[in-house]
RNA sequence: UGGGCGGUCGCCAAGUGGUAAGGCACCGGUCUUUGGAACCGGUAUCGAAGGUUCGAAUCCUUCCCGCCCAGCCA
């Protein structure tokens, strides 16, 4: 892991020998959603540390609030963390376990006249917050003897008073400019069941009293967390501190956003929910599902966070940075083939129709110990649509009437003619005569072509589906809204289009969902978990860098 | 507005008083049976202004800008 500060500060705590050279950090996720590429950095951050530090890095589930957490996320959550590729052996640990533990900490609160039972509603707390620039005021109850307070607080617990009747609050100081230290709520009455502890308690402990427990409780020693949890540390430290529990060292670092991306857990649920998508797993999500759908590596979503670094400041990465990252990646690994996307026929007259041959093709120009395939060859063939223009812009070097090109692996071809549909006037079929002499793609006269293009042979090819995803939001910063409008109105209508007439070349009939694979000239495609025997699905998981299309745009720029 | 935290290339991000790493993106070029990959080259004086110093992105002062906090969410 490349150095940050967060490893600067481990560093100076080992030097100084706090925490006596032990280092134990967590991921805390609250299983309410899914696990997205902003966790991947926090995981890949803990347990990166640990690992790089001797230490262990928990996992533990943050199950504070009944009322939006169910198992089917602590489920995702474990299945997400380990394909990721982290492992927290048997340091598993929930919140929910340490409840009674907790509970008798806030019994030693009330008994040092440190913590209070409250009265007013969540109304009423909230105006005597007070604000900014105004004092909050005490609570009316906020005296209350310690005998009081406990047998209340008991009373809390025993299931005596209804939802929201009674809160239980830290005693500090209603006047601080910090408003996590006015008075927090420790404890609220939640009569709800618990995936968990099912119906044991009714009052549930707030985040702000119960995290820092859990950190202390583990003996965790570097807490580490978002930027918007900063303001919240004097609390924790209050809280530790008046406990005389173990105190471990909380440290705050940016949150990853990413470019026309959403990272708001809530607006996901609201995407799965409304049928915006077709899951938390649906490709375009952020999710670690999601990606792993579309055909993420564990390795490049690993080295992507390596990449982009650890910091304080707000930032936004732009998405293809992630996109390089696969790329990357699959660029090493992933097999080539060729797969056509928008069929166009091609006769090759004067290639004999009873005819067919097999042409040695390479797997993986990056990678010689993948060997080499064989592709069938015939007089009927299939080329991408948008390699032929019958009026080629300039730098256009595909096929054109009179144009010679190579096939890959194949013959050199010339367009000698094209068959229209009467009708519309589309191209529907090319004429093209090879040279026999060019087997293989070389030529022996040394004649050079423009363009290679991938084809498939319409006789042995396989038919299947392909899927192909744009980002999901027209906007690079979704969380920003235009007023009188809605996130869900800058989804993007075409963030996928799904191809049901593409034609594969034969040894992919044997493709098991989730490999991946080069098709050449077109990007990196995964085999969706929707393939069946015959019927192979496929999800476009990246481009491949496309100079063509960047000439092209700027011809039409200008 | 009170408090907390930040501001180094278009986007991330090193740098911790000695004269601005790296990645992505972008622009050129080499090579190429993927207009892919690979390779070569190009692009900043550090939010602003003062000051300290032989020397400052790094120290001091003032100012400007951004983010977070007024849930019985996390």
């Amino acid at each position: 892991m490349p150095a940050n500060f967060i490893q600067d500060l481990i560093d100076e705590h080992a030097r100084t020998g706090r925490f006596g050279g032990r280092v134990v950090t967590r991921f805390p996720p609250e299983p309410n959603g899914y696990l997205h590429i902003g966790h991947a950095k926090s995981i890949c951050l803990n347990f990166g540390l640990a690992a790089a530090n001797g230490g262990a890095c928990n996992l533990r589930f943050d199950d504070t609030n009944p009322t939006t957490e169910e198992l089917e996320y602590v489920r995702a959550i474990e299945e997400d963390v380990r394909w990721l590729g982290f492992d927290w052996g048997e340091r598993l640990y929930y919140a929910s376990n340490y409840f009674e533990q907790m509970y008798q900490y806030a019994v030693a609160l009330i008994r040092k006249g440190k913590a209070y039972v409250c009265d007013l509603s969540a109304e009423e707390i909230g105006e005597y917050r007070g604000s900014f620039t105004v004092p909050g005021r005490d609570s009316p109850w906020r005296n209350r003897g310690v005998e009081e307070n406990l047998e209340l607080f008991a009373r809390m617990r025993a299931g005596e008073f209804p939802d929201g009747a009674k809160t239980l609050r830290a005693k500090i100081d209603m006047a601080s400019p910090n408003l996590n230290l006015r008075d927090p709520v420790m404890y609220r009455i939640l009569h709800a069941r618990h995936h968990r502890t099912a119906d044991a308690w009714c009052i549930y402990p707030m985040y702000d009293w119960a995290h820092g427990l859990e950190d202390s409780i583990e003996r965790v020693t570097h807490s580490i967390c978002t930027l918007e949890f900063e303001n919240h540390r004097p609390l924790y430290d209050w809280f530790l501190d008046e406990l005389g529990v173990h105190h471990p060292q909380q440290i705050e670092f940016a949150r990853l956003n990413l470019s026309y991306t959403l990272m708001s857990k809530r607006k996901l649920l609201e995407l799965v929910r409304r049928g915006v998508v077709a899951g938390w797993d649906d490709p375009r999500m952020p999710t670690i599902s999601g990606l792993r759908r579309r055909g993420y590596t564990p390795e490049a979503i690993r080295e992507f966070c390596a990449r982009i670094g650890v910091a304080k400041a707000d930032s936004v990465v732009d998405v293809a940075q992630l996109e390089h990252a696969i790329r990357e990646d699959l660029n090493r690994r992933a097999a080539r083939v060729m797969a056509v996307l928008r069929p166009l026929r091609v006769v090759i007259e004067n290639y004999p129709e009873d005819r067919s041959e097999e042409l040695e093709a390479i797997n993986n120009p990056e990678d010689p110990s993948a060997g080499v395939r064989r592709v069938p060859f015939s007089r009927v063939l299939y080329v991408e649509r948008e390699d032929f223009r019958e009026d080629p812009p300039k730098q256009f070097f595909r096929l054109a009437p009179g144009r010679e090109v190579r096939l890959r692996y194949a013959y050199f071809v010339r367009c000698v003619g094209v068959t229209k549909d009467p009708h519309s006037g589309e191209v529907t079929e090319l004429r093209c005569t090879y040279d026999p002499a060019t087997r293989g793609g070389d030529a022996p006269d040394q004649r050079r072509v423009k363009a290679t293009l991938h084809w498939v042979s319409a006789a042995h090819a396989l038919r299947g589906e392909v899927r192909l995803y744009d980002s999901l939001f027209t906007r690079a910063d979704p969380e920003e809204v235009d007023a009188g409008r809605d996130f869900l109105d800058d989804v993007n209508p075409r963030s996928v289009e799904v191809l049901r007439d593409c034609r594969l070349e034969p040894s992919l009939a044997a493709a098991s969902p989730g490999s991946r694979f080069q098709f050449e000239r077109l990007g990196y495609f995964c085999v969706d978990a929707d393939s069946r025997l015959g019927a192979p699905v496929f999800n476009r998981t990246v481009t491949l860098r496309d100079t063509w299309a960047k000439i092209e745009r700027r011809q039409v720029g200008r």
